[in-house]
DNA sequence: GTGTTTGTTATCAA
DNA sequence: CTTGATAACAAACA
């Protein structure tokens, strides 16, 4: 499940493929070619990739996307050729694929199809990237702008608030959770409950959270690889989430437990969590 | 055959 | 206007 870190990993992996010029495309085939990669960058869960001339090519990879870089022919890092029918290998669910001049490539894998590519111009592309809200990750993100937020929806429950994208970017299942954890607040409360100490560990939690997954290049739990096919490193560092009726790592007495809540599998320990 | 997994949007209800 | 609940999308897995 792509949140902001993994996302973040792939943006910053796939730098490479900057300067680099479409030779073919297996979408938007016409508009591609020989278009140059200007940059590469991230907003919320989505990648954007600015493209000689006015358009940016907008990917989000949604529950199962994966961006897959492939440095040359013939010398493939993943599960040899890429094969459709090979079971198992990440390639089966190749949607798009897309050849740079030099021979390198990029693949688009997306086994629940959810995920998207747009291309756009400025002004559709801003229209889609204002929708959501601040970069957690941003100077923006200061604890009186989150505490703003937080009394602008007293009644929303808290893991609603932290996974509206339109509110704060980038939160998913995953991090809200983990995050929830670290502060030790339930994901369940009200957030006009919360304690201006509570409000205050929380702001800090988000933040911690984020950036100690990029460090670890992301959370690979189910389907999330990185561009070079390879694991994500926080799944160790996970304290809540996948670990239902496991022993809490902080407190050594409480038991996870897991929730369906907000529409969500939902995580926490119920002994150090308030 | 059933339930679960989750990002996002749409729709309906209170 | 706020909130919350549900379905839809698709495919695999237990």
């Amino acid at each position: 499940m792509p949140e902001l870190p993994e996302v973040e990993t792939l943006k910053r992996e796939l730098s490479i493929i900057v300067d680099k010029k479409f030779k073919l495309a297996s979408i938007f085939a016409s508009q591609l070619k020989n278009k140059k990669i200007i940059s590469v960058e991230r907003r919320a869960k989505i990648l954007i990739i600015t493209l000689s001339g006015e358009q940016k090519l907008l990917i989000h990879l949604k529950m199962t996307g994966q961006l897959i870089y492939q440095p040359k022919v013939g010398k493939l890092v993943i599960g040899g050729h890429p094969d459709p029918s090979a079971d198992g290998n990440p390639f089966k669910y190749t949607r798009a694929e897309f050849i740079f001049t030099d021979q390198s490539k990029l693949y688009f894998n997306d086994l629940r199809k959810f995920g998207w590519l747009k291309l756009l111009n400025k002004t559709e592309s801003e229209k889609i990237l204002n929708k959501h809200g601040v970069e957690p990750l941003s100077k923006l993100f200061t604890f009186q702008n989150f505490q703003n937020l937080l009394q602008k929806y007293p009644n929303r429950k808290l893991k609603q608030f932290l996974l509206d994208q339109s509110l704060i970017a980038g939160l998913g299942n995953i991090y809200v959770d983990e995050a929830c954890f670290l502060a030790k607040i339930l994901p369940t409360r009200t957030v006009k409950s919360l304690t201006k100490l509570e409000q205050k560990n929380l702001h800090t939690s988000i933040i911690k959270i984020l950036k100690l997954s990029i460090a670890k290049k992301g959370t690979s739990a189910k389907n999330y690889i990185r561009s070079d096919g390879t694991k994500g490193g926080f799944v160790p560092y996970l304290k809540v989430y996948g670990r239902k009726n496991e022993k809490c790592k902080r407190c050594k007495t409480g038991v996870i437990q897991k929730i369906k809540f907000a529409g969500r599998g939902t995580h926490f320990c119920e002994n150090c969590q308030g």
